[in-house]
DNA sequence: GTAGAAGTTTAGCCTAAGCTACATCTTCGC
DNA sequence: GCGAAGATGTAGCTTAGGCTAAACTTCTAC
C-alpha cells in the first residue's frame, strides 16, 4: 500500500479538542490493517519452514483457510514487498528481511498472548483474539507488556 | 522430503498440535477485519450527533483522514447493513441496532484503554493501538479486562 | 430573489484480497 | 516411460475501501 503521507496542511485551531489526532490514529490504524495480511503470511511460512521443511501453496492455504489461488496471489505479493522468494512449483522461501519480520510477529505474537493470559484472558480466546490484535500492537505498548510480564 | 504425511480428513490424529483450529482463527480475525470499518463510523457519527448534534459526511470524513466522498460511501454500506439512515443532502442518524453497537464499540474501547494503562503502557500509544486492537476483543476477553480493572 | 460559496453526491478509476474454473506441470504407479 | 492424479499457477469475476473530478443541492449574503 502506498504510504501516501497526505497529511499536508494540519489545522493549527487551538480551540478544538484534538481533531487532526484522530485522524492520525485512524491512518495509523488502516495502514497497520493493510500490513497484518502479510505478516500472517510471513509467520506461517516460518512456522512451516521450520516444521515440515518446506512451505508449500496448498499447506500455506489450508492452514489460513484460504483457496490456494488466494494463497499464491498473496506470496506474489510478498515476492513484490521483498519478503519471499518462490520458483515455480518449488516452495516458498524467506528472504533476510522476511526472516527478520518473521521473528518480530512471532515475539510480538507470543507476548500478547502471555500478557492476555496474564490479566484472567482465558488460552482458547488468548489465542485467538491475539491472532487479530497483535497487529496493532506497537514497540512502546510491546515494552510495556514485556515489563509487565517480567514484573508479574 | 517423501516423509508428507498427508493429513487429509482430520482430529483423529493426535500428534499434531492444532492445524483446524488455526484456519478458524484466521477466518475470525479476517471478519473481524471487515466490521472494524463499520464500527469506526458508527461510534465517530455516534459521537458527533452527542457533540455537534449532527453527523455531517465531511466532519465524519475530516476527523476519519480520508476524503469526504470515501466517507460518503462507507455511509452507504452503513445503510445497507441496515445500522445507519440517511437522507440526501441531511446528516446521518443512527437506527437503533446502530446506536447499540455504539454504545457497545465506545465501551470496548474505553475498556481497552483503560487496560492497557493499566498494564504500564503510555497513554499515547494506548490510544493509538486501541483504535486498531479494540476490534478484535471478544467477548471474553472483554469480560477478562473488565475483571482485572476492577480487581487492580 | 438570485448568485456564488459551501457542502453533498455520483461517476469512474485503482489496489487488495477473496473466489471459481481452467490450464499446466510433477510425480508416481505400473 | 507414459498417463492419470494431484499440486501449482493463471484468468477473470466480486466486493471493500481508497482516491479525484465533476455534477448537483443548499445556504447565505447581498
Amino acid at each position: 500500500m502506498t504510504t501516501e503521507t497526505r497529511v499536508s496542511s494540519d489545522t493549527a485551531s487551538p480551540g478544538l479538542p484534538e481533531e487532526p489526532t484522530q485522524a492520525e490514529r485512524f491512518g495509523k490504524a488502516r495502514s497497520d490493517r493493510s500490513s497484518a495480511l502479510l505478516e500472517d503470511y510471513v509467520e506461517l511460512i516460518s512456522d512451516l519452514l521450520a516444521s515440515q521443511g518446506e512451505a508449500r501453496a496448498t499447506d500455506i492455504a489450508r492452514r489460513l483457510g484460504v483457496s490456494h489461488a488466494t494463497a499464491i496471489k498473496s506470496v506474489q505479493r510478498l515476492k513484490r514487498e521483498g519478503l519471499a522468494t518462490a520458483r515455480p512449483y518449488r516452495g516458498v522461501f524467506l528472504t533476510p528481511s522476511g526472516q527478520d519480520l518473521a521473528e518480530r510477529v512471532r515475539h510480538r505474537h507470543r507476548t500478547v498472548v502471555a500478557l492476555l493470559v496474564a490479566v484472567g484472558v482465558p488460552i482458547e480466546a488468548a489465542e485467538s483474539d491475539a491472532e487479530g490484535m497483535e497487529h496493532y500492537v506497537s514497540e512502546p505498548t510491546l515494552a510495556a507488556f514485556d515489563a509487565f510480564l517480567r514484573r508479574a
